[in-house]
DNA sequence: TAGATATCCTACCGATGAGTAAGATATCAA
DNA sequence: TTGATATCTTACTCATCGGTAGGATATCTA
């Protein structure tokens, strides 16, 4: 964790004086929440890891939030907001469903990149409460109707082929989804060549024209009707 | 959970009695545990939960496994096993690279709607011991590698279009995975017609001369870079 | 400068959960 | 039948963690 500490830096020097300053300091607790939360999950990282990151005790938290969930959720909040502003945009333009399709691919991954889009995506939201866990789910579902629509209007327009929208959507933000895990800003390939790549080949997935000859899959899917497992 | 108790009758069964059936009982807390860790997360199942589930007390799950370490990291062994099985038999096969993949894709399918397949996706593997992680992680990363090499020989052999064999394997896995999340098999999509879809679309994506017109992501991609989030 | 209050701490509670000690009882092989 | 042992239980230990009680101290405003 000391590997990370320069980053948190500016989060705990606004703790090192007694200074007013609640608005700043909560959102100072959310940036170095979800930092932690990503990177030992929420249910490994304890309110006193939080604190003592920040300089803090444990206590003194409880000062800007009524309790650990509250944090959680406040961090799904923000990262699903920066998705439904992205789709708020894409939506309002005027140009074929692929291209949309296009256009949410790279707007999705440089999210998904960043902190709190990468939260929504990694965070177990089976760690809240039924009513919290309401809420996150619901938001998210709203999400993935909303990333059908582009496909369906795509199909309407003709710029994407014929297929079922909500398996497209979900192979979609599926394949997107594991760059969360993986990606590292540190690492060696650039984020537009990344992002180039994963255009190129779900865009190519679903323009019409393309899946005229179809692979059939195999001896593989037939032994898997016979070999079903229980 | 009473939702599943019919499924978990035989293994209760299997206590029901002290008959002497060492091995027997060992794979029965197996499939107990790995139907709880997908519902609830291994984090959140404990010892006493996977017991009470078997009608036996939590002491008498130590006389088959020595913590519950090992029970996942047995999981996980199971599961990688299907896995590497799968594609020993694909790497086998005599057929252009696009074909190995359309198999892959249908294979990986059948075994991730299964419960350990789907353990090695869902489970998190940050629950473990250093010594544990090591290892589940290494056999992911053998997968993954080995995946990489059937996009290679596509792409050699001119069934596959020139793109980052690495990028393009993330993406095929990572779509895939996310069907470990919300596939139900009581759902209304038969399994057929999913792998159907996902060979389809995956494959359109890879094949060569399917991305001739790439489409430029635009708009959003340039608000991209100049509003990169720190 | 003085009161209001925001900020933060020490010390604690109660719950949960992994794992163990030590012994009772059933099963099976000889 | 009998001894070895596999199986399983009750009753515990120890550590962790979310959250709170109650008070101390610094900051800002009037």
């Amino acid at each position: 964790m000391p590997k990370q500490s320069a980053a948190l830096g500016p989060h705990r020097r606004l703790f090192a004086d007694r200074r007013r300053n609640p608005d700043g300091k909560r959102v100072a607790v959310l940036h170095t929440a979800v930092r932690m939360f990503l990177e030992r999950s929420y249910g490994r990282t304890s309110m006193n890891d939080v604190a003592l990151q920040l300089n803090i005790t444990k206590p003194a938290l409880y000062h800007y939030f009524r309790n650990k969930e509250e944090i959680l959720v406040e961090i799904y909040r923000l990262g699903t907001d920066l998705i439904d502003e992205m789709l708020d945009s894409i939506e309002a333009d005027e140009k074929p469903g692929l291209d949309k399709v296009a256009d949410f691919i790279a707007g999705y991954i440089r999210i998904i990149t960043g902190d709190f889009g990468r939260a929504v995506i990694r965070l177990d939201d089976g760690e809240l409460s039924t009513a919290g866990r309401r809420l996150v789910r619901g938001r998210k579902r709203e999400i993935d109707h909303r990333v059908r629509g582009l496909i369906e209007g795509g199909m309407k327009d003709g710029s994407i082929a014929s297929c079922d929208a909500k398996i497209a959507s979900f192979i979609l933000v599926g394949s997107i989804h594991g760059m969360a895990s993986w990606y590292e800003p540190t690492g060696p390939m650039k984020l537009t060549a990344i992002t180039a790549q994963y255009v190129g080949i779900l865009t190519a997935g679903l323009a019409n024209g393309s899946m005229g000859e179809l692979v059939e899959p195999g001896s593989v899917l037939l032994k898997s009707a016979a070999l079903m497992q229980g």
